[in-house]
DNA sequence: AGTATCCATATTGTATACTATAAAGCAAGC
DNA sequence: GCTTGCTTTATAGTATACAATATGGATACT
């Protein structure tokens, strides 16, 4: 899947950070009048764009009426399983075949999540995680692994906004919480840019296992503190 | 990505089809007017199949062209890479996932590609074959490994035809190979089943990796053989 | 009263007309 | 004579009109 290219497509792209950003919410119905009323364009092109989404798996046909893909939750044990997978794949071949300018996307990543990660918002800095992974699979240069790991990542990061959408008004407790976490990703992030640089397949491999357990354990808090029991709406039907 | 969905759209289906079949060969511009008076449809649905396509990966945008996929060669290593790996991965799944439905999808699909071994001709050998490993992948119960192993499959399908294109009037001394090869596949894939019958996820690991070696050694032999040196320019510019 | 069928309506699928843009060819100047 | 810029033309992108189909509601019949 030619997940994540930069494509040319604006109302592709448009649509595309509206469902990441849950502008969207799972299981939405997309009305091809509607949205190309609220774009201003004419249908053609939504059609379009929607055909891409589905390509990429943010959309969903159910019929001929298109839907914001649903994140089932009997799927996040598959989700987990593939990134455990896909990250440590991809981080393996970074290691081993980065290029110069691979290292200096990946830095200017790095620093950029460093940058957003104490002031700005959840949705920012999920932003900058993801592109700092997705200039890491780039780095692995193989297309097959790049798509598989960003398809993956694609959703790890729509299921967690989905998870922690609820802390707009975090309290104490949760903040603390946050920002252990945040301190360690970035601890984390250091220490992968250093194994590609330093082309350690090993570790960096060992890495991506340590990163996939930072990330299930988050997710796990919040999944099965029961905050979330009356929330499975919002997964879509 | 929603690779190898039986998708509703038939323009797309035929497209598909046509381009694996080397019927529009790799590097092939695609205009649109000219397909959708030879398909005797308006430009409209031949644009949404190719941008289904693009997203698949059978097509590629070269600025405002579509182009049928180029087969580049230096990623015939990344691909085998990735076939390793991923039927690896998806025959584990399998054997552990696998419901009675799984096994009597692969078992059909088995014994249409042995009934189509003898006979027939190279494209109905490897859509068989196709269907096989599809069967399986489904079997694996995980929509991301999934889309990697389809993709794979696909393009290693295509890489396949492109390299054995020249076979149709083969020489006594292919013939043999040929029928060698056919029989050690057969063999294979009956013990692929067996092991995911068995529920056995190390043995069906372990096949993955022969049948990767078998799939690896009858390419090498064209790929190197110098019998292909000229014909360069029918993998795509 | 409940169900089934038919009609009305909303929404997607397709065709065609029009617009924007990129590539190619020709002409003029250096 | 080669290069550069303009014009022409071909082709992709967009809008709109039209067709097909699915869905929901109302009415009639059981």
């Amino acid at each position: 899947m030619a997940t994540t290219e930069r494509d040319g497509n604006k109302i592709a792209r448009h649509l595309r950070d509206a469902i990441l950003r849950l502008q969207y919410r799972p299981g939405q119905n997309l009305d091809e009048a509607e949205l190309s009323e609220a774009l201003g364009v004419s249908r053609t092109p939504v059609r379009e764009a929607i055909i891409q989404l589905v390509a990429d798996g943010l959309v969903v046909r159910d019929g001929r009426k298109a839907r914001v893909s649903p994140l089932d939750l009997d799927d996040v044990p598959k989700l987990y399983d593939a990134l455990l997978i896909s990250s440590r794949m991809v981080q393996r071949l970074a290691a081993k075949n980065r290029t110069e300018d691979d290292l200096s996307s990946i830095k200017k990543m790095l620093m950029r999540f460093e940058n957003v990660t104490e002031a700005t918002s959840g949705v920012e800095r999920s932003e900058a995680n993801l592109e700092f992974h997705f200039a890491i699979s780039r780095a692995a240069g193989n297309k097959y692994f790049q798509a598989f790991y960003d398809q993956v990542l694609i959703d790890t990061i729509r299921l967690a906004r989905v998870c922690f959408s609820d802390q707009l008004s975090p309290d104490a407790d949760s903040v603390s919480s946050l920002s252990a976490h945040l301190e360690e990703t970035v601890r984390q992030h250091r220490l992968i840019l250093a194994a590609i640089e330093d082309a350690d397949v090993d570790t960096a491999d060992e890495l991506a296992v340590l990163h996939h357990k930072l990330t299930t354990e988050r997710i796990k808090k919040v999944l099965f503190s029961g905050v979330f029991d009356d929330k499975q709406l919002q997964l879509g039907s």
